[in-house]
DNA sequence: ATTTAAATATGACGCCCATCATGTTCTTGG
DNA sequence: CCAAGAACATGATGGGCGTCATATTTAAAT
């Protein structure tokens, strides 16, 4: 991990378009003169199961996925972020450890922003913690509904799902069998079988590990149960 | 539903011990002035899934449950909220529709609190705010894990956890068997055979429809994998 | 460039648990 | 108080999908 505060500032930053912490310019001058950039190497651990959380992590560019290691080894991705998501602001505010890890999944930048100067900013601009909490209630939205999801879709159809999330969340990033099925809530065997049967059926095209959706109706209709 | 302004006050009020929204008693004294205090019966619906939120409502006393009903008839307990709970922050601060049914389980006193009265008393007390976010969070964290464990813990296990959870905070509540596996995520089937094997080892007694948890050790070891 | 590990791909097996069916026992409201 | 509907209880059945094994291809590392 390498720091480099000087030469990104959030004045020239794209990703404060889609950030729930940056909400006014106001904030954003603040955030600017705090932060500190950090940047990341794909496969890099960001912050780890357990460990305090001092701050919270502002994507500006790159991806970071936050996956959680059960005891029998196996890992499940609770949330993945694009620019302007925000990691490690759940234990920050619940005031716990950290529950999940946090990694870049691919070369990414962070802008790292203390505690302390972030509750400044929270208690002084009322509108800016309203419009995080938002985000929050969002993020909570999608972790109830995945759980639903758990036990009412069949495999196929939350990998279905998950392929149209990753695509729109995150197009031309290209996703291993694995990485899918940690999203999907499934295995690797399941997601390649179902991904075969897809392409059979031509409602997706594997050109080589990139997914291309061909027929996007088609895909929407085999993610949802009945 | 019944509507009771006047007779209960915050100032002789048990549950706002347990409640992230009455933090302070400053925060406590404007709740009391803009809060509308509605009665429930068991059974009784509060808000559906699709509706519009108009300001959100604290558990005075009784229980009220959070549940979606599937596409396919199942029905999922998202939360259960005891004295000082909080329904239906979630889709208010999202600003979207309910996605969930509040449903009282028992006889239940319920603080309805306007939602402009509330984001003014948010401007106005950040650290209301944060402290109702620390909540959200711990929300937040419970749902992902019940994501994960609905992944990596079979049945069992899931049941063993959700009589321990169940216990712990809404003691002495009886639950049906359907209720237990609603919020375990499996099927009233599955919980009888469960709970049968339970007492059969001596973990539980099942006196009537009152779960006792005889050697409480013993249930926490079936609740964990490996 | 060559080695090594990771990712892709398929097949076989098995079992957990949802589903359906059927009967009994509560409990609740008219 | 009695009837109707929940809730409780148990058995039988089957299928979805996780697990394991194995082979091939791709990607990465030195």
């Amino acid at each position: 991990m390498s720091i480099s505060a000087k030469k990104d500032s959030c004045l020239t930053c794209e990703a404060k378009q889609h950030s729930a912490l940056c909400s006014s310019p106001e904030v954003v001058r603040v955030i600017d003169k705090v932060k500190v950039v950090c940047n990341y190497k794909a496969g890099q651990i960001i912050f780890q199961q357990g460990q305090d959380p001092l701050g919270l992590f502002a994507v500006q560019s790159g991806l970071v996925k936050l996956e959680v290691n059960s005891m029998d080894g196996h890992a499940h991705t609770l949330r993945i972020l694009g620019p302007g998501g925000i990691a490690g602001y759940r234990s920050l505010f619940a005031r716990e450890t950290y529950k999940a890890n946090a990694i870049a999944i691919e070369d990414t930048s962070l802008c790292y922003i203390p505690k302390t100067e972030l509750f400044q900013i929270f208690a002084q601009h009322p509108e800016a913690t309203l419009n995080f909490m938002q985000s929050i209630c969002k993020d909570l939205g999608s972790a109830e509904e995945k759980w639903v999801a758990q036990m009412d879709k069949e495999a196929s159809e939350r990998i279905a799902e998950a392929i149209l999330f990753l695509q729109d969340h995150f197009n031309d990033q290209k996703w291993t069998r694995k990485e899918i099925a940690q999203w999907a809530g499934t295995t690797p065997e399941t997601v390649m079988r179902t991904l075969a049967q897809f392409e059979k059926e031509g409602l997706i095209d594997q050109a080589g590990r990139k997914i291309i959706i061909l027929n996007r109706p088609g895909i929407q209709s085999r993610s949802t149960h009945l």
